[in-house]
DNA sequence: TTATTGATTGTTGGT
DNA sequence: ACCAACAATCAATAA
């Protein structure tokens, strides 16, 4: 638990981050950790089946998967983990909303949590980052787990549609 | 009514 | 090495 950090360790966050020297190799550990074996095992799989990988991106329009359910082949696909950003936002606009319950929209949301993201120093922002690492070693794993199922002989539960008004 | 957009940064695959 | 596109979310808007 650090604490006091007086000087420094008010911005340098993106190109140097001198906080501390621990954090600092830390993150570069985890970092080079998930170029190195994690990413391995992704190029593995790419080489394979990269197309099978997370839905296309050439789907022409990215929403209409989200949106919408439809796409049944992929529907046990692993999505893209959300980044630390994306959870710090989570937090972020609980407290966002009580401060400002007029703002409705996530626009204005986003914009205020990234200034504000800027601002946060490494070890705050550490915490989001140590998450976002497990959150995508889970991915990883599910990842795995589906392409073994597909390769299995891809199950298809025939599912209802409940889609009565 | 339904789908899409808009805004934020991070992560990752591709070229 | 750099680029591009996608990840969640919700209100508002287009069709």
């Amino acid at each position: 638990m650090p604490k006091k950090k007086s000087s420094k360790s008010e911005k340098s966050v993106s190109s140097s981050p001198p906080v501390n020297a621990a954090s600092n190799e830390r993150r570069s550990r985890m970092v080079l950790r998930a170029k190195s074996s994690e990413k391995m095992k992704r190029l593995a799989l790419l080489s394979r089946e990269s197309e099978d990988e997370w839905r296309p991106k050439s789907l022409k329009n990215v929403k209409t998967t989200r949106g919408k359910k439809n796409v049944k082949l992929d529907a046990k696909m692993p999505k893209k983990p959300p980044t630390a950003f994306f959870y710090f936002l989570e937090d972020f606009r609980k407290d966002y909303q009580e401060h400002n319950p007029d703002v409705k929209s996530m626009r204005d949301i986003g914009k205020a949590c990234g200034e504000k993201w800027k601002t946060m120093t490494y070890e705050e922002k550490v915490h989001y980052y140590d998450i976002a690492n497990e959150k995508r070693r889970e991915f990883d794993k599910a990842m795995a787990e589906y392409i073994k199922r597909k390769e299995s002989g891809e199950d298809e539960d025939t599912e209802d549609d409940p889609e009565f008004e």
